[in-house]
RNA sequence: GCGAGAGUGGCGGAAUUGGCAGACGCACCAGACUUAGGAUCUGGCGGGUAAAACCGUGGGGGUUCGAGUCCCCCCUUUCGCACCA
């Protein structure tokens, strides 16, 4: 084996366990001898993992969700990436050309927290981080093509964030409006919602935030909202949890919108400028019949007007603001008390002009439909249960329809919400049925000019503007000539300036810098105004997999052609956190980018993975409550092999994984085992002898080679869809167990010694709780040296995607020569892995009674007849009637005696 | 309140289609090897019993020859949420 200079990785294990290799003629695996050999290698080939730019192979594209550069790898992290690594390797194996890339999400407000904490620039913290996060990664081994690294907080990348606005604004999909945002007034800046803290500044705890309202940049996602909905139908692999998401998120209603006029009768004076008319959003016009009052949103503007003159209403209404905001606060807007002040106006319903009162109430939302509800007593949940609170009328106008003609036409059980159901009590439109109802009263509001059918969604424009530094800046100019300008293409990127001081801005950092502000219009060379604002960071990743595809273009933020050869994303991995945002972002921008031109898939990503959370104790690792188990102290002690294999093997990759430290010392010891195996059976001229396997082996062997190919097709067929590498590692763990039995049988054999044996005298059980069928030699048998060649061979391919350093070294101990990655996957043989025979339960009335061992090929008569004949279940028959004979092939049988 | 998950030995988990509950690993116990063992190898290991019977997948019902798995009701718990009209 070649020397090399370790010193900075096997170091590490000196503050692990105590070092043994003192020993002579030691055979203990030593994962840090063994990593740091192959990492020396591997670091000397960039090119190990490259995808390859013209190539005929099939494409595979995985991709893990880019880190944001913390500065640490975390166990999440280790997860997320074992899974995505385990399966490019497969997908290397299996002869495809695989794209497996890694970035950073980098730009955000964390390196601003830093730059005012420590007083380190930005830009020089989170590069610095990245480098100390990719030494990390790339000693866990993970086989990324750095070739292609995007980082996003750097002028290459985000230059085409703001090509993409530019392009967002010329197709009228970026505009600017009026919006709230939290607003500390002692650091003059705007806060996150995560900066809020019970409602105070996180900086000033004694400083309430306020709200404020800002001209900021939106784009139109809106637009999308009908396609973003419908091709959800087409992701087929996403999680059916994250498509349900999506689609409560979008939110389609189809529904009415209804004018209410308010009532001129009334004494009091004219109307504010919010007018005289109250338009409400409602799904079932066809129950308008029942509406007994009006609700209004406490922020609605008509509630505005009407509060202006009355001062007692005024005060009432700020309590239901405040209610609403505390509930939104503390997240349980779902469990608000429901509370309401009349206004003492009235408003005329328009399909039969009777008066019902207007109310203010704290279950109305005003960023929701219109901000204003008919409310519907007898046929909506809300409101029946805000009407009995204050005594509102409760008129019933659906009856349902039932199959039970009893049932039909019998007073429901108020508040009965169904649509399935005939309407009384409704005028002409009385005797219809609901959906027919809703149809034809929809058309008169809109023949009658007081209302129209229309879709709401719950999806809103996506505010992209951000009063911070760390972020891309929005390439427009305010001229006072010309207004708002965009930065000519040409003209990009719009550079974030590095010469400032975060911690002494005050108020949006940009803004305080003239060079940066100052700019001269490209329209009339006059003076303007740059915008100081910066790009929401979703903006980075919605987009970031296509720079992968081509991340050096200097001309686009990537070639068309090539983007469409690796289009779409084969899997994507990443944490359920981003089931909405992320995932609903990158779904528009794809839109987008088609809507222009530059793609041609409708949608980005093929097949989605969600990956469960690391949990310690029972709880989510923080460093609040010290349960951080750091990645770097695993590979240290136990490696990385064994870090990673841990992390598939403790939990199915989906499900939340409770870390265990004991855990990662069993996948130590099973490495242990298979590297001590391959060393005691490795020959030199295995690869002769592989191909010697022959086809009339003992039964001991033949049972191992069956086991070997089970193992295969179970290793196989979770790569193909289940993902549960829990499972694909506790096989080869099985395969490695058998091996170990039936090596020391064979010695046994070889020596002329008493084979082990159970007291039965049957063949050797592979393991004593081997539901299997028995794996190992029943007659002393040498081991078959040519099989063990073959074994140890596929053995080492199994391994290679879990625990790549450990299965590269055996490769080679192996006398093989090729590179791994480039080894096929071994296929199973389904004739090799059958079983020859099966042990099969005999239950009596459903409980078992005895085991029966049977040719693989019996036929259910015979099965039947020799389970019959058995002594236990004779005894257990004796007496009774036989009443019916249940054979499932392959399974059981089952006797029903009386 | 709504939506989506989860609940199986001392612990993490397995049981892919309704068919032997507890694979694999941890912990623990015993034996072997050893100057030594926190190394290694072998075996045992749900409760219960001398052995059986029997009991056992959060609780209660049901369907079925047969239920961890399907149906109904309930409990606990995790995640998400925006009372969505």
């Amino acid at each position: 084996m070649p020397s090399h200079d370790n010193s900075e990785i096997a170091t590490a294990t000196k503050n692990g366990v105590p070092d043994r290799t003192d020993r002579p003629n030691d055979d203990r695996y030593d994962p840090q001898r063994v990593e740091a050999k192959w990492f020396s290698r591997w670091q000397s080939d960039p090119q190990l993992y490259a995808a390859e730019p013209n190539s005929t192979k099939k494409k595979y594209y995985v991709l893990e969700m880019l880190p944001y550069p913390s500065g640490v790898l975390h166990m999440g992290h280790v997860r997320n990436y074992s899974i995505g690594d385990a399966l490019a390797r497969y997908m290397w194996m299996n002869g495809y050309n695989v794209l497996h890339p890694m970035g950073w999400d980098s730009f955000g407000l964390p390196a601003e927290n830093a730059a005012i904490q420590n007083n380190t620039p930005p830009r020089q913290w989170t590069l610095g981080n990245i480098a100390k996060m990719k030494v990390q990664m790339n000693r866990i081994g993970f086989a990324y093509d750095w070739s292609r690294e995007v980082t996003t907080c750097l002028p290459d990348y985000y230059r085409w964030n703001q090509w993409f606005f530019l392009k967002f604004y010329e197709k009228g999909l970026a505009y600017r409006k009026k919006s709230r945002v939290n607003w500390c007034p002692k650091c003059c800046t705007v806060l996150a919602n995560e900066q809020v803290v019970k409602g105070r500044c996180w900086r000033h705890e004694d400083t309430l935030v306020e709200q404020r309202d800002l001209e900021q940049w939106f784009l139109r996602i809106t637009k999308y909202a009908d396609e973003l909905l419908r091709d959800l139908d087409k992701l087929a692999g996403w999680p059916e949890k994250v498509r349900t998401m999506q689609r409560n998120w979008i939110g389609r209603s189809e529904g009415t919108l209804v004018d209410f006029k308010l009532d001129y009768a009334e004494k009091h004076s004219g109307f504010g400028p919010a007018g005289s008319t109250i338009t409400v959003f409602t799904t079932r016009i066809d129950t308008i019949f029942g509406a007994t009052s009006v609700q209004l949103a406490p922020e609605h503007p008509i509630v505005a007007d009407l509060a202006a003159a009355n001062p007692e209403l005024r005060a009432k209404v700020d309590q239901l603001i405040a209610e609403q905001r505390k509930a939104k606060e503390v997240g349980d807007i779902g469990e608000i008390e429901k509370h309401g002040v009349p206004t003492g106006r009235y408003a005329i319903n328009p399909f039969n002009g009777e008066k019902v009162p207007v109310w203010v109430a704290n279950y109305i939302l005003i960023d929701y439909g219109t901000g204003a509800i008919m409310s519907v007593p007898a046929h909506d949940d809300r409101d029946y249960e805000f009407a009995k609170k204050y005594k509102v009328e409760i008129r019933l106008v659906i009856l349902p329809i039932s199959n039970d003609p009893e049932e039909t036409m019998a007073e429901p059980s108020l508040p009965y919400i169904g649509n399935e159901g005939m309407l009384i009590n409704s005028g002409a439109y009385s005797g219809l049925e609901c959906s027919a109802a809703i149809k034809k009263m929809s058309a008169f509001a809109e023949q009658n000019g007081f209302g129209k059918a229309t879709i709401t969604y719950r999806l809103k424009d996506w505010g992209i503007s951000r009063q911070r530094y760390w972020g891309t800046p929005i390439p427009m100019l305010y001229c006072e000539k010309d207004g708002i300008v965009p930065v000519p293409e040409k003209d990009l990127p719009v550079i974030l300036p590095e010469n400032i001081e975060i911690a002494l801005a005050f108020g949006s950092p940009l803004s305080g810098l003239p060079e940066f502000v100052n700019a001269t219009c490209p329209e009339c060379g006059g003076p303007a105004r740059r915008e100081t604002d910066t790009m929401d960071t979703f903006v980075d990743s919605s987009w970031y997999f296509y720079r992968y595809t081509d991340a050096h273009n200097y001309h686009a933020p990537f070639d068309s052609k090539t983007a469409q050869y690796w289009f779409p994303i084969d899997q994507y991995i990443g944490g359920i956190e981003h089931a909405i945002l992320h995932l609903i972002y990158s779904r528009f921008w794809s839109k987008f980018m088609r809507d222009i031109g530059l793609i041609t898939n409708d949608e980005p990503i093929e097949r989605l993975f969600t990956q469960g959370m690391v949990i310690k104790d029972g709880a989510k690792m923080s460093k609040s409550l010290g349960n951080i188990v750091s990645p770097d102290e695993m590979v240290a002690r136990y490696g990385a092999d064994a870090a990673r294999l841990y992390s598939l093997f403790a939990a199915p990759p989906d499900r939340d994984l409770d870390w265990q430290d004991a855990g990662i010392e069993g996948i130590q010891r099973f490495l242990g085992r298979v590297y001590r195996f391959v060393l005691r059976n490795a020959k030199p001229d295995d690869s002769d002898l592989r191909r010697a396997v022959s086809t009339d082996l003992p039964p001991g062997a033949r049972a191992i080679r069956r086991k070997l190919h089970q193992t295969i097709k179970r290793v196989s067929d979770d790569f193909q869809g289940r993902w549960h590498f829990n499972t694909c590692i506790s096989a080869i763990m099985e395969l490695m167990n058998a091996l170990y039995v039936y090596e020391e049988a064979a010695a046994s054999a070889h020596v002329g010694r008493a084979l082990p044996s159970t007291s039965s005298g049957q063949a050797l059980p592979a393991t004593a709780n081997s539901a299997t069928a028995p794996v190992g030699p029943s007659q002393p048998e040498p081991a078959d040296v040519a099989l063990l060649a073959e074994v140890q061979r596929d053995l080492v391919l199994l391994l290679a995607p879990f625990a790549p350093y450990l299965a590269h070294e055996l490769w080679e101990m192996l006398g093989e020569k090729g590179n791994l990655l480039k080894a096929s996957w071994p296929q199973y043989d389904a004739a090799l892995a059958k079983e020859e025979e099966l042990e099969i339960p005999v239950q009596i009335n459903g409980k078992l009674r005895s085991k029966i061992v049977v040719p693989a090929d019996a036929s259910e008569e015979y099965i039947l007849e020799r389970a019959l004949a058995d002594e236990k279940v004779q005894a257990a028959i004796a007496g009774k009637q036989i009443v019916k004979k249940i054979f499932v092939p392959g399974k059981l049988v089952n006797i029903v005696v009386r």
